[in-house]
DNA sequence: ACGTATTACTAATACGAATTACTAATACCT
DNA sequence: AGGTATTAGTAATTCGTATTAGTAATACGT
């Protein structure tokens, strides 16, 4: 595999030169001074021949690997599509691979990438957890590996072994309940997936019910996904009376619970409104369309994916940064 | 970055033996014969000191990356993920990595990224290609760099520079658009991207009709997404009155057709029914539900993969191999 | 004019694993 | 007993790049 690739020999042949002096002439941050015109010369023959650098020559003699890796729950949840093509179109413009990596939300798998990282296969590490905290970041920092995370709040003042970025999902759904309870509605249920971001979401929801001095409903199912969304509800119906409105903690959700409800035969939003979060695609496919909040997720997964760049080539410097990112409530039919 | 990991030197030390044995013990195919002993000593030390293989240094020397290329047009296409997963969760068992790449549907970047694989960067190539012919893949095929392409149609006898796994897009159209001529339709136009797979899918429908004496109306635009059907089903209805049927070339462009029919008013399927392809998620929560063609997408990304990871291994040899991958209509309410 | 600085490089080595070419010790055959 | 085979390894080299330590040639200061 890989044959008749020239080598830094070939070219320092061809040029007259010796080995040493190809790779320091292009490398930009070689400390000699090598005069521009050798350097010239020798860029000049590096592409006659073609010459590309071979990454695992480069990655065994400087431990960095021009690969980072990508870690989400899955990349079937339409959320996260759009999240890596963020990465990937920073990645490659930086002439870096990404590797995408599924969690399936699963703290032991999530354990088990962290162990990869840390085995040096990748220079960076970009990723969505739902299981670890801080201290699980601890050891790639000592390893200078850098880390971002993009997350559901902001981190507390700790010390902090990587960058964050953070839409606040508290506020987030205390907006979209606000929502629903300036509608009028004042029966609000909510349906969440449980574990990872199911804490804020729903202490969002019960903040503005509070506020409003309405009791709320919680109903939890395992997983955030369409499936989750329709059992959540049935168990909902299963224990009280239909609410007026249903707050999902994700579109999916959103969408399995919209499922339910017309194959009972109620109608959306006058009999339940239902809201979501992430706006997916499908938000604006579904019928009625599903009003949710958008939360940028390309633009986001771009800045950390620069974030991490930046503090490879030590453009930035420092502790973790936590940087709020922002969100947008997208107003359709569903509610 | 990558500190304190084990090398084969260490192991070699603290099991007093060489460096050279300890790389022997450790690969299964070595010529040399170690007694099982002796390699059940080292296997136990490299345990103990959590000896990890550097895979770049075994890259450096074996031209072998244990990275595989998956190309798709589009992450963001929710056709994609599906197979992109079914790639990676093979792969994973298999110890590879899998880098993602998106091509956007276009021959530059398609060629761009083989250019890549050319370079040794990864073992093996996976990719679905809307623009490049066998040859593109003769020099990768010189160079030993096993390819599956993913494809729309049985290739023809030629000689193969790469293995095929194809749904039968032609049969699949023709399936499609005669379960609409059962139905009664006798006017029937198709919607379709332009390029990669359009070929294919249009002549399907036009033996179909051809069988059944129904004058064919191809409407083309660019993209094969939700927009490209929007705008080719707004031209089509100002070249002509609306037919009673559509067959849209993806479910992408189904839903950008059916988005438009609701626009005018018109009910789906009693004023005009609509097929689409891919079964993609989003197809059965838009309403009416999408009847459409199911690909197996995971299943048969699996299955490349496990091609892939035989010819590496040498379980799989001799010419490239041609193999039909099943599709299956779904019916829903659409049509 | 002599020593020091600077310029423009090169030789040698290291990274970690795989592999080729060898050796020392024992086993086997007649 | 003498020679060949086999067993169980090892030493040395290689992959392509980065880097450290050094050198030869010229320039510079006094």
């Amino acid at each position: 595999m890989g044959f008749n690739n020239a080598t830094q020999k070939d070219v320092a042949t061809k040029a007259g030169v010796s080995q040493a002096t190809v790779s320091n002439a292009l490398n930009p941050f070689s400390e000699l001074n090598i005069p521009s015109r050798t350097i010239e010369r020798i860029k000049k023959v590096a592409n006659e021949l073609n010459y590309k650098p071979n990454r695992f020559a480069k990655a065994l003699r400087t431990n960095r690997t021009q690969t980072l890796a990508c870690i989400i729950p899955d990349i079937t949840n339409p959320f996260y599509p759009a999240l890596v093509k963020g990465v990937q179109r920073t990645c490659e413009a930086a002439d870096y691979d990404v590797v995408t990596l599924n969690t399936d939300g699963s703290k032991d798998r999530e354990m088990h990438y962290i162990e990869l990282v840390k085995q040096g296969r990748y220079d960076g590490l970009i990723g969505v957890f739902f299981n670890l905290d801080s201290s699980h970041f601890e050891e790639l920092a000592e390893q200078n590996i850098p880390v971002v995370r993009l997350e559901s709040n902001a981190r507390a003042q700790a010390p902090q072994f990587f960058d964050s970025l953070y839409v606040d999902d508290e506020s987030a759904f205390k907006d979209i309940t606000q929502l629903l309870i300036d509608k009028g509605h004042t029966d609000i249920c909510m349906i969440s997936g449980k574990g990872g971001p199911q804490h804020l979401r729903v202490s969002g929801y019960k903040k503005a019910l509070a506020d409003a001095d309405i009791k709320p409903f919680v109903q939890l199912e395992e997983e955030f996904n369409e499936n989750g969304g329709k059992m959540a509800l049935q168990k909902l119906l299963s224990k009280r009376h239909a609410p007026s409105a249903i707050v999902a903690a994700n579109d999916l959700m959103a969408i399995g619970c919209m499922r339910v409800i017309k194959k009972l035969g109620l109608s959306i939003p006058d009999q339940i409104a239902v809201t979501g979060f992430d706006n997916i695609p499908a938000a604006e496919l579904v019928t009625p369309a599903l009003t949710t909040i958008d939360r940028f997720q390309e633009d986001s997964a771009a800045k950390a994916a620069k974030l991490i760049i930046g503090r490879l080539n030590k453009q930035v410097i420092g502790q973790g940064q936590t940087i709020k990112q922002p969100y947008r409530i997208i107003r359709r039919n569903s509610a």
